[in-house]
DNA sequence: CATTGCGTTAACAATTTGATAATACAGGAA
DNA sequence: TTCCTGTATTATCAAATTGTTAACGCAATG
């Protein structure tokens, strides 16, 4: 999907930079190092990264001037800034925070917490984005409430397009009459028999592809 | 401009919740307070709140397994969760963070520095609220409150222009009603089923564009 | 004060959706 | 085959949702 993430970190010790790097790397995303401010700025020019890593006391420029300059410049405005730092006082990392920075980690922090807050950062990033699922060449989008099928839209009834993205979640899996009946229905409604068989017939009828099988005697469920 | 910002805090010390909320509070948001994980989730629901705030030690269902059970309801996809706990120890904090959550505090934690993280959530979350926003030969300002549309001025109302904006703020994407009703309106005020519409119909007839699509059932959608 | 326009509501029309019943069909068991 | 059970299909009707217009209160304006 997006491609692979860049990462600045800029900090003056090297070991630091070394173990951060290293672990990053190991979780896929793409690394660049700088050993100071200026340092810093010059790479995040260069490489327009998806998140920088600053340490606060550096020689030159502190990681707080740098978040500042980068913050005053458009292209900057949206990167995703965290500061690591030794400093843990409190008035510093509220200052970090305010200049318009997105977390504030205190030093020693173990390699791996970094990793996961580096991975709910892009995650947040990327939930923004969309929020759809894809199935071969069938798009079911939640946020759009749309359904495509090689390129072209297709329009579902609230109910349709309920149902088939419950099956479509779990591709595979036959839902039980019960369980549609709980998720799409909710527990408070009670509807025929045949109620589902309606929906699913008219899913199929617009769909006009054969996606959904019926266990007979169980359910249904959502193959390609 | 947005409306206040709704955090839910679940924790089952009174001290705590009480020290958070009065902070929050003084910082403009409007905060809900639950003493346990059942509590929390019954509250989500009906509030729906911007961010919510997690202890993981709690009787019943404890913080993960809320933040578990919420990130699989669509509804809660996107809210901001936060875990706040005294448990520092690493797999723990690697967990949650895993489950979904967009940080993870420790106890105990200064409340201005809670508080500056809380803002740095939110700045992060309305970056994308940008002053001024093209769309085709349509022109939203929202800081000189005009659209204009193929170089003539179109005036619209409060109302029809936080409408329109809020729309075409995401273009694609369904409002529903609620959101609509949270976001203009405001959680406080309680108005009548058709207002929308009515606006809706304004904001059509003096655009005349037909680039807002009703979704029945579901909502609205601005699209080009 | 009078005027104006916004925000809201009420009332009714128009539309779409969802549920049901009736019937036809398919597959397995006796 | 023939019956039996469960599913598919279709038409129909009821219910839910939205569109439209008009009218009213109110605040801002001049």
């Amino acid at each position: 999907m997006s491609s692979v993430k860049k990462i600045l970190i800029a900090d003056d010790e090297p070991d630091i930079l070394e173990i951060i790097q290293f672990n990053l790397q190991a979780e896929g995303y793409e690394v660049i190092t700088a050993k100071n401010g200026d340092d810093a700025l010059d790479e995040a020019k260069r490489h327009h990264p998806d998140l920088i890593i600053l340490d606060i006391m550096m020689p030159g420029k502190n990681g707080i001037d740098v978040c500042n300059i980068l913050r005053m410049q458009p292209a900057f405005k949206e990167t995703l800034i965290v500061f690591l730092s030794a400093l843990s006082d409190e008035s510093t990392e509220i200052r970090g925070l305010e200049t318009g920075a997105d977390d504030y980690l205190t030093k020693p922090i173990s390699p791996k917490i970094l990793v996961s807050k580096v991975n709910a950062l892009f995650r947040r990033l990327n939930k923004e984005e969309n929020d759809t699922v894809q199935i071969g060449d069938l798009e079911i989008d939640r946020e759009k409430y749309i359904v495509r099928h090689k390129g072209s839209d297709i329009i579902l009834a609230r109910k349709e397009f309920e149902l088939l993205a419950l099956l479509a979640s779990k591709p595979g899996k036959v839902f039980l009459r019960n369980e549609i009946l709980n998720q799409v229905w909710g527990t408070e409604v009670i509807v025929g028999d045949r109620t589902i068989d309606v929906h699913i017939r008219k899913i199929r009828q617009k769909l006009n592809l054969d996606c959904i099988t019926t266990v007979k005697g169980v359910g249904y469920k959502f193959e390609l």
